[in-house]
DNA sequence: ATTGAAAAGTTAGCGCCACTAACACTTTGT
DNA sequence: ACAAAGTGTTAGTGGCGCTAACTTTTCAAT
């Protein structure tokens, strides 16, 4: 969609439409988000390792040394798009939790599943996440964003503890179970290449171990 | 070590010592390996995105064409790394195992720290081994290390579950177990960059965790 | 021992990429 | 209307992965 367009000679009326927030589009219409889209697009299709800029340049319809008015380089891109990912997964977390009630059990094990089913849908995107490179999750705009995604997670599984009455270090029980499902997310994807156990369904995993999770802490000694 | 050594014209003389096994070195000594103890120094330092070959190939001092005598590509250099990181990993496993004694709760959870450990102490290797690059682990020499190493541990929890008579799916439960601790494993390496819970202490999640996912399975349904 | 084949290095070069500098066109604010 | 700022282009640099062709070293058979 967004590939097929050439060169607009817009700007002005973008502008009119009322569809424009951050200054103002000139020449393209819009580079900086026409090449996250072409970015996003290109790290779904062939992973975060083989996208190379000069293609997102090309699917955008601009030279190659465009997007160094929009980016200072390649991983600031990447940054851009790692950061709405946490953002997107938080979205996802929060609506499962609204739709079946804030502070229930069956609240807590689809948001879960959620988690999980965020990584197996938009694998190359939670790879891009979790993945290698550490001085991508170092940059303080995703870093912002993760935390928040994560803060927002273990709110919701404190919120259900208080709630039930569930006893011992709250904190600890939520961390145990974002731990649980980050570790079923993770092998999740990886379980094609490393025939991890085919036959068992990872939603019956969260759901089978979720109550025991939830069990009181017995030493609990911190640190 | 490996790098100090300029040019040795041995050969023949290193196989006399009897320290020979792939048919002979010639020229360097062994390149293959030379270059695999590089890469994986390299990987260490800088992680495996921002690891180039030359750089590899200078520390061996050789010239950038000369891994392509024993090697197709950059990528199964880092594929034997990978390998070797899964067989190093059910390695240590597998040491704590014998030494806490098999079948015990004390093997069990003392492996799932070592687990976190392995990735705590090897972080760049550990993301190779699980990081973003699918084709990676479709190579058939790195998956079946990685299926080799799996199996070890989770035939040593179901073992746990056997011999101490836990009730349930054995299989479920130590596929629980493994998802928790490969969880922690994830996080724990990350930690640093999204701030969390960084007063918490891994070792204790897992020992505190470790008995609520060894209760039975509920439901159990498979798929 | 000689010699031919195979192994394992070299040089030179291709194409691609990330990124930069200098320049040109467009839009904006005054 | 005009200067300034924004946003694109062309041209070029250096590095990388990889290949082809050549040279040197080693091995193995006579």
């Amino acid at each position: 969609m967004l590939t097929t367009m050439k060169k607009r000679k817009v700007g002005t009326a973008a502008r009119k439409a009322g569809k424009v927030e951050r200054k103002a589009p000139y020449h393209h219409g819009d580079l900086r988000e026409a090449l996250i889209a072409a970015t996003r697009r290109l790290v779904m299709e062939r992973g975060g390792e083989n996208f190379t800029l000069a293609d997102a340049c090309r699917a955008a319809g601009v030279t190659t040394a465009a997007p160094y008015r929009h980016f200072r380089s390649k991983q600031e891109i990447l940054e851009e798009i790692a950061s709405r990912g946490f953002a997107a997964l938080k979205e996802r977390a929060m609506a499962v939790i609204a739709e079946k009630g804030p502070g229930t059990l069956e609240a807590i094990i689809a948001m879960g599943q959620a988690y999980v089913a965020f990584a197996v849908n938009e694998t190359a995107l939670f790879r891009l996440m979790f993945g290698q490179d550490p001085s991508l999750k170092k940059a303080a705009h995703v870093a912002g964003t993760g935390q928040d995604c994560f803060s927002h997670l273990i709110e919701q599984i404190t919120l259900y503890c208080q709630k039930n009455r569930v006893r011992g270090d709250t904190l600890e029980i939520a961390l145990r179970l974002w731990t649980f499902v980050h570790g079923a997310a993770s092998l999740q994807i990886d379980k094609d290449y490393l025939a991890i156990a085919p036959q068992l369904d990872v939603n019956c995993l969260i759901a089978n171990a979720t109550p025991g999770l939830l069990a009181p802490v017995q030493g609990s000694r911190k640190r």
